[in-house]
DNA sequence: GCTTCGAACTTTACTGTTGAACTCTTCAGG
DNA sequence: CCTGAAGAGTTCAACAGTAAAGTTCGAAGC
């Protein structure tokens, strides 16, 4: 199950202890790795967090900026895809383009083709906090890994996937949103 | 860099590609295991959230009740206390709380001896609605993880842990909340 | 034994997200 | 053409979270 965070943290070994007195049948291996892998996003996510902030943007814009990023040039994209790659609801998509916008990272305008579709823009603002962000992400990851060796990392890296890919074939995507549940 | 979810989602290997195209000096192995953690935990999330919704509760009320089970018998603890163990302001847990009560989950009560604090304890339906999720959880990480050997396992958890301990020193709690930014 | 300080929780006002209802365009059929 | 259905986006009400102000009780000093 997923790691309940906290400040008054016990060890990932404390924790476990606690849940096998409290369901006998538990396999602590597994469990030491589903713990860690929620403890550990947990922490990356509070990194990306501080980082995107010194930039003066949130998590949530910085992930607005990077779909587009990847969607290559022009950096242009409809709301509506927008909100299916981020997994959110069209109308968040609606107030966060809004802000963004107010911000001056996106642009919105109607497409004079199709005038039922609107064109989300990254201006030259936003594509700049986008590589700022993202030297500062690649410098905390590098940093995040440098206990492992290459070889240890193409390991992890192949184990992960390996589970990713379970993950989906169980469990696959269906046109459904993909977010977080609470 | 975290992965952003969406349906129309291209392999790790084909966003990795992508992130070099804008972004030349990118380690691709580092970014493999980064987008590979971001990615399997959201869809750990998705699973769990599917499995707590079957009984009716939300994973955010279940996080309330692993937290009074893993505090031990009797089951007993503040709405401050459990905000620090969840990540939460207390004002947050207050609303929580109010709903739980509601749903029969926990109850809560005045300490007698220091009429200022609140004791949040645990009903039976809440207690037994842990244990169905714990079931339930256990069974998913099982299969999650069914494609690793033992020894894979084990390594595979070491090595996480080693990087939570990478985060941890980099990033002490402080007192401060841990929780998701965004 | 008042008074003041601080701790524990609640209340209030605001932000961001959701689901459902709504608007506006496009397009296909009669 | 004209109508009706489908698609894209926005609006609206409800809900869960936060920060900051408010309340209430307990304890420490004088």
């Amino acid at each position: 199950m997923p790691d309940t965070p906290g400040s008054a943290e016990p060890s990932i070994e404390e924790q476990i202890a606690a849940y096998q007195r409290e369901f006998q049948d538990l396999d602590p291996q597994v469990e030491k790795v589903v713990s860690a892998l929620s403890r550990l996003n947990r922490r990356m996510n509070v990194a990306y967090g501080r980082q995107t902030a010194e930039l003066g943007i949130s998590n949530a814009e910085w992930e607005v900026l990077k779909a587009l990023v990847l969607a290559g040039v022009p950096y242009r994209l409809g709301p509506g895809d927008l909100a299916k790659r981020l997994g959110l609801t069209p109308a968040a998509m609606t107030h966060r383009i809004d802000r963004m916008v107010a911000e001056g990272l996106v642009t919105r305008e109607r497409d004079e083709n199709n005038r039922v579709r609107v064109i989300v823009g990254l201006t030259e603002e936003g594509r700049s906090k986008w590589l700022e962000a993202m030297r500062m992400a690649t410098v905390f990851e590098e940093e995040l890994l440098q206990d492992l060796s290459g070889e240890e990392r193409g390991r992890l890296g192949e184990m992960l996937i390996r589970l990713l890919r379970r993950v989906e074939t169980t469990q696959p995507d269906a046109g459904g949103r993909l977010r977080d549940l609470d």
